[in-house]
RNA sequence: GUCGGCGUGGCGGAAUGGCAGACGCGCCAGCCUUAGGAGCUGGUGCCCGAAAGGGCGUGGAGGUUCAAAUCCUCUCGCCGACACCA
């Protein structure tokens, strides 16, 4: 693809080309990004401008954008985080970092096997790579560089060997097990979900489709033996979002309380345990409710109660998640007929089954205390079951509930402990629970384990194989990768595939057929790219301890808890493993808004995207960097608009012109005389101000402060000002800072103003604070806090100084209508507050 | 329901305790032009006023402060996450 193939029929009438070529001041050359942008492309590939030396004394700097699924073309909606991080790569690399900027793929998954579903022929594989290949050249007309040497595909055997040998570490260190379970079943794609696929109880991919129930034989990671970890080191990262890692807290949902034992009345040695975050009221459980598939729900149903008891159970095993977690409808229970004995007062508590408690949560068993749960309450209304209350608000016991009391407040009806604040009594309580044997302190998370297995064809396969002497045998690690077969079918159905001998034994075995989440894949790509060559493991340690932690990660919020919490996870696990050093991946994390068009997200289903071939055949991929820049907050979601882009067009045209016609802007008549000293501070000061905005990726006030820049330089020539060595400085201070955002047009001016070497190798402009530093200042005179005049001063005016001119004012006078200042608030260089 | 975020001109937005509206789009007037979705100049929050000038103004109400878009309380609206987790 060169610039030479660009059908001219896309160039619009923006295009300068269409200008007037009978101008009163004939041009000598236009900006047409068609002619330079390929150019510029290419001589950067060739240099290898991105390639990271692993060897480099200079500082490292980790800059990464999330790895796409290859969907296909992209769009303008993709582009704006790899712009983005291309801008960081390019400013670091300019301030003398050693930047380690790749890309890659997430290239498993099930798009490709549904394309391949609805054309009869296509191999996953081959929609992967394509996709991926067109996907490539997009980002490459976009100027976005990339080290490509260090690509990772993660649907090739080269990358998914080390997924395999990844997942037998988890086997080897007790992370990985094999467990019975209900699970999340999506019936179109056919296959298990993990919870966090789980939306509402519908499929993450499938809105409109509920997720079944099916007891199933599947592999898990105990990511929950990392849960307090998870937690506690969110703490490390404070260069995170603050909203990610409070919905990671809430993820892993962390709560304190107490297991306790509830005897079972009549049945020695039998008891129930319950999880309770409330032990202060222990006292007012008036009856137990178990989870409908609780193992002792059988032996504690009297025969009396057995037939309806099972009805229930059944029935509740039939429905759909989305039923039973709909929190608006009523609750449901059956009594069981059995009792238990409340261990703190030896009550006899009647014990119901009901599907508002979560087999999967705490013990699957709670004490119900009516008066202080919504939800005991609303079933003890429902089925008139008694409530005792136990915890008096401030305002006195109230006798009778009309609502659950949710608050602290003074134990009631609570023998020994009555009369102390529920808050005080919540150790005490678990103390004394301790010292009689009856309960302990317990520490639930809501986190679950992380369901692993899918059954599908296009993922990593699992690598253990099932043999009827030895069981469950891992696939050893010399003899990885387990490929996928090459024919696309169900892998239960490929017999070459799955029918293979035991490793220990030889006998003849099974292969696991599932395959792996791809979240696994994209757990560790990041530490792939460190040694994405390395054949002998999955990552060379040196090189990964000197490439991470990743400085800056970029990508979409809607990441937030899966594959961020499960990278920490794996990251965690390599680093106890002894293999990494950091314990954390990510240092910092941006979470860029989405583009939309026409009021909705930028998508190809849409219909609604800007193509990349549309935008460089027109504008030009310069113009398409800057707008996605400037268009609004990096962190907000923001309406594409054509007149917009267009405006920076126009923006990227007159720096063109000032760079390379500046004879072109005669002085005017109208404009203030030119002052070389003006033009200085202005360049010193979008120095200082362009790199810390860049730095905290706030490209949008960054390109204002440009802008300003160009507008002040034009003020400059039309003021009359030499376009001497002051003027080429401000030049090429200018072409430095655009430069990340539109690199391809820099690139140009830069090679046309003489300059030898590549602007991206240049230097970026270090910010000098004497010469940024305004002489004289516009001090602002308040009288009673209002604006009454405004004043040129000197920097730095003392504060008597600055009073003595404020009250030599009319304005000030008159305002002050012959009142003394009783008091002066002076903000140097700023302000100056007069209060009468 | 719970938690979180956000409400600023005609529009995108800037300002995180100190001149509200930077920068840009759009619009108005003028210049240049055979022409203009080009370029250049000036203007552009609202109200009163010929002007000078004055008043009002950051969803709404109250508060803290010499000073509030910014901090606090309440409230309305929009968006997002979680949603019977005991």
């Amino acid at each position: 693809m060169q610039g030479c193939c660009w059908p001219r029929s896309w160039v619009t009438n923006l295009h300068p080309l269409n200008l007037n070529p009978v101008s009163s001041r004939p041009r000598r050359s236009v900006y047409v990004p068609q002619d330079i942008e390929p150019k510029w492309q290419k001589v950067w590939a060739e240099r290898g401008v991105m390639k990271a030396a692993d060897d480099s004394p200079k500082p490292k700097y980790y800059d990464l954008v999330m790895y796409p699924y290859p969907s296909g073309d992209l769009h303008m909606g993709h582009a704006r985080n790899y712009v983005m991080g291309d801008a960081l790569a390019r400013m670091k690399r300019m301030q003398g970092f050693e930047v380690l900027h790749p890309f890659g793929w997430d290239a498993f998954g099930l798009p490709a096997e549904n394309a391949a579903m609805q054309h009869p022929g296509l191999h996953p594989q081959k929609w992967t790579l394509d996709n991926i290949a067109r996907s490539k050249r997009d980002l490459k007309m976009m100027g976005i560089l990339y080290d490509w040497d260090r690509e990772v595909t993660s649907c090739m055997p080269d990358y998914y060997k080390w997924t395999q040998w990844l997942f037998l570490l988890m086997l080897e260190r007790g992370l990985a097990y094999r467990a019975m379970a209900p699970v999340n079943w999506c019936p179109v794609d056919k296959t298990v979900l993990a919870n966090e696929q789980v939306i509402n109880g519908r499929c993450w991919r499938h809105p409109d489709v509920e997720v079944e129930k099916r007891d199933l034989e599947q592999w898990f990671l105990k990511i929950t033996d990392y849960a307090e970890r998870l937690l506690a080191d969110l703490a490390l990262l404070d260069k995170w979002p603050h909203k990610v890692r409070l919905m990671q807290t809430n993820w892993i949902g962390r709560s304190m309380g107490a297991e306790v034992n509830f005897p079972v009345d009549g049945i020695a040695g039998e008891s129930i345990r319950i999880y309770t975050t409330r032990p202060d009221t222990l006292w007012g459980a008036t009856f137990m409710v178990m989870a409908p598939e609780h193992p002792l729900v059988e032996r504690v149903t009297t025969e009396k109660h057995r037939a309806r008891v099972r009805e229930y159970v059944e029935k509740a095993r039939k429905e759909t998640e989305i039923e039973r977690q709909s929190t608006d409808r009523e609750k449901t229970g059956v009594a069981t007929g059995g009792f238990a004995i409340n261990p703190v007062n030896g009550q006899k508590i009647p014990i119901w089954v009901a599907d508002y408690v979560l087999v999967t949560y705490g013990t699957g068993a709670i004490m119900a205390v009516p008066a202080h749960d919504e939800r005991d309450f609303e079933f003890a209304v429902r089925y008139d079951l008694p409530i005792r209350e136990v915890i008096a608000p401030p305002s006195g016991p109230q006798g009778v509930l009309r609502h659950a009391y949710l608050g602290s407040g003074t134990m009631v009806n609570s023998a020994q402990f009555g009369g102390l604040d529920s808050t005080v009594a919540f150790d005490r309580i678990c103390d004394w629970l301790e010292s009689k044997g009856i309960g302990k302190r317990a520490v639930k998370y809501r986190l679950r384990d992380w369901l692993i297995s899918r059954q599908r064809y296009w993922g990593a396969p699992i690598p253990v194989v099932y043999c009827p002497n030895d069981g469950m045998v891992p696939v050893p690690v010399d003899q990885l990768p387990v490929k996928l077969p090459e024919e696309y079918r169900p892998l239960p159905e490929v017999e070459s595939f799955w029918r293979t001998t035991c490793p220990k034994c030889d006998g003849p075995a099974r292969r696991e057929t599932d395959t792996m989440d791809t979240f696994i894949d994209s757990s560790w790509y990041f530490l792939r790219y460190a040694s994405p060559h390395d054949d002998r493991e999955p990552f060379d340690p040196e090189l990964a301890n000197h490439w991470m932690a990743v400085d800056q990660y970029t990508g979409g919020v809607e990441h937030a808890i899966l594959h961020l919490l499960y990278s920490r996870f794996f990251v965690k696990v390599l680093h106890d493993a002894g293999l990494l050093e950091a314990s954390e991946p990510f240092t910092r994390l941006f979470n860029q808004g989405m583009v939309k068009r026409f009021g909705q997200v930028m998508a190809k289903s849409a219909g609604n995207g800007v193509s990349i071939a549309e935008l460089t055949g027109e504008q030009g991929a310069d113009a398409g960097r800057v707008y996605e820049m400037f268009i609004g907050p990096p962190e907000e979601d923001v309406e594409w608009n054509d007149s917009g882009l267009n405006g920076v067009v126009k923006f990227l045209q007159r720096v063109w012109r000032l760079v390379l016609e500046p004879e072109s802007i005669v002085p005017e008549g109208s404009a203030a005389a030119a002052d070389a000293a003006v033009l200085r501070r202005k360049v010193a000061q979008t120095v200082g101000h362009v790199t810390e905005h860049y730095d905290e990726l706030r490209f949008n006030t960054a390109v204002a402060f440009l802008m300003e820049l160009a507008n002040a330089m034009q003020d400059y020539l039309q003021g009359g000002g030499a376009r001497d060595g002051e003027w080429d400085a401000a030049v090429r201070t200018l072409l430095k800072l655009l430069n990340p955002l539109a690199p391809h047009a820099c690139e140009e001016m830069w090679e046309r103003l003489g300059e030898r070497g590549l602007l991206v190798d240049a230097s970026w402009p270090t910010f000098d604070a004497t010469l940024a530093a305004e002489p004289k200042v516009v001090l602002v005179v308040q009288v009673a806090g209002k604006v009454r005049d405004k004043l040129d001063v000197e920097a730095g005016l003392s504060e008597a100084g600055a009073t003595k001119a404020a009250l030599a004012r009319d304005k000030v006078r008159a305002a002050l209508n012959g009142r003394e200042p009783s008091k002066v608030i002076y903000v140097a260089d700023k302000l100056i507050n007069l209060v009468p």
